[in-house]
RNA sequence: GUGGCUGUAGCUCAAUCGGUUAGAGCGCUGGACUGUGGCUCCAGAGGUUGCGGGUUCAAUUCCCGUCAGCCACCCCA
């Protein structure tokens, strides 16, 4: 043994390297069928990417280090500030809306446990340039979209909606949050979402020591539930209730709810926040995303209005595989090629690199097996046929075709064959 | 970063109260099977019992440390 990978970092044998080329390819299908454009930036990052602008949360939790020229870099934890730096740089020249997507390869130091390793890879989707509900719901749609793509309905996943406009607006008026308190809150109400005991903690570290409003707060987010119907209705809820009607329109509402427990932990939300989770609820988010609207301001100094949210490979790789979800065979050969005899070792390699030259994907043994011993690996393979030469098929000029399936095999001629025509 | 639980072939698991050459199934390799895979049978390879130390005549077993995994915190890509 020569030890392993490290803590929270992946080997990918085929099949796992299958399962991650699958969930791409859902990814960048569903990207495609919304007229997203795929990009890219660099793993490592100043450092002062992540330090200056956004939550300090992620920062402590860094990849960082200083590399040989002496400048401060860490691994990317997010692709957010590089997107932003990416679109503020030729902001004038992007024809606006911009729709972007990239698969990055993310990094956190921090304890891994199920679901939450020091590296994944997540698909983000942005919608920049937008500031109407009519881009959330199409982000919001394409990451259910994305799920009903790997074949998760309404039953499996469930997509959790709701709107910092109106919480915050409700806080405010309601119990005179002020603007600084209201991070700590907020901080507070994403508690009581997993674990309602702990969010009278957060308050009181927040808010000034018995503060009347504390209780009153608590009793406001345990209402919340109820009172979605009501908040609904208030003034800031125009763009949420726009945002559900078009997906509505797009015949997604069986999977959405409005639940305004919903907060989304990064500080940089400005709006319309969501998460799609297992129905189950047995893993954490699938996915999260919102309206950031201040992001690109704070970044590159320009005004653009973003929504986007981030989907992990990890989570949803569990949850496909708790749902049985199958992946194709990591090789997809189109036919083994079996030689007979030593002497009829040249005309298979040779067979092999014709049709190799035609795009057809064989394989053949070797070194010199029996016939059982190719057949065996051809089926290990997973080859759908066996395309055996022997003196005799090469006296009569064709090849024995042999569906590895069925068993069933017949003599095709090789004039055929050789143009990877196996009937 | 904090706490709890767990660590035996590639995988799933055995091994009496601490007892001497640590076993089985699956998988892998070879053979029975010299022009036809899946079945069956036989054989083989593969272990510093995570690692290090301690107690003991003797440790997979008990104790301590460490590393790793899982779980809960912290935090939430």
């Amino acid at each position: 043994m020569q030890g392993q990978a490290l803590p929270g970092f992946r080997d990918f044998y085929p099949e796992e390297l299958a399962l991650r080329n699958a969930i791409f390819t859902t990814w960048r299908d569903v990207a495609r069928r919304y007229g997203f454009q795929e990009y890219d930036g660099p793993p490592l990052e100043p450092l002062e990417l992540y330090t200056g602008k956004s939550g300090e949360e992620i920062v402590q939790q860094l990849y960082a280090f200083e590399d040989k020229g002496g400048r401060k870099v860490a691994l990317r934890p997010e692709m957010t500030p590089t997107l932003a730096r990416m679109v503020g740089a030729r902001a004038q020249a992007l024809k606006k809306p911009i729709r972007w997507f990239s698969i990055p390869q993310l990094f956190r130091y921090e304890r891994q446990q199920r679901g939450r390793l020091r590296e994944h890879f997540q698909l983000n989707m942005d919608i920049i340039g937008e500031p109407g509900p009519a881009a959330d719901a199409e982000i919001i749609a394409a990451a259910i979209d994305i799920a009903r793509a790997f074949g998760l309905g309404p039953k499996d996943v469930r997509l959790r909606v709701s709107d910092r406009r109106i919480v915050t607006a409700q806080l405010a008026g309601r119990y005179q949050v002020t603007d600084g308190e209201m991070p700590g809150v907020l901080a507070g109400l994403d508690k009581w979402d997993r674990n309602p005991a702990d969010a009278d903690a957060i308050l009181r570290k927040v808010l000034p020591a018995n503060d009347p409003r504390i209780g009153a707060i608590l009793e406001f987010m345990s209402g919340l539930r109820e009172g979605a119907a009501e908040l609904r209705r208030s003034e800031q809820a125009e763009p949420l209730n726009e945002c559900i009607a078009r997906l509505d329109e797009m015949k997604l509402a069986e999977f959405v709810e409005v639940d305004f427990r919903i907060v989304r932990g990064l500080a940089y939300y400005t709006g319309i926040v969501f998460e799609l989770f297992d129905a189950k609820s047995s893993l954490r988010a699938i996915c999260g995303g919102g309206r950031y609207d201040d992001l690109i301001e704070q970044v590159a100094g320009i005004d653009l209005p973003c929504v986007g949210f981030g989907m992990g490979d990890v989570v949803l790789g569990e949850l496909l595989k708790e749902h049985g979800k199958q992946v194709k065979a990591p090789t997809e050969l189109d036919a083994f090629l079996v030689a007979v005899g030593g002497e009829d070792v040249a005309p298979v390699v040779q067979l092999a690199a014709e049709l190799r030259t035609r795009g057809v994907s064989v394989e053949y043994a070797l070194h010199g097996q029996p016939i059982r011993k190719q057949l065996e690996l051809a089926a290990a393979r997973g080859a759908p046929r066996a395309l055996i030469l022997g003196p005799d098929e090469r006296k009569a000029k064709v090849a024995i075709v042999r569906d590895l399936k069925t068993g069933r095999q017949k003599k095709v001629p090789l004039t055929k064959v050789r143009k990877g025509i196996f009937k």
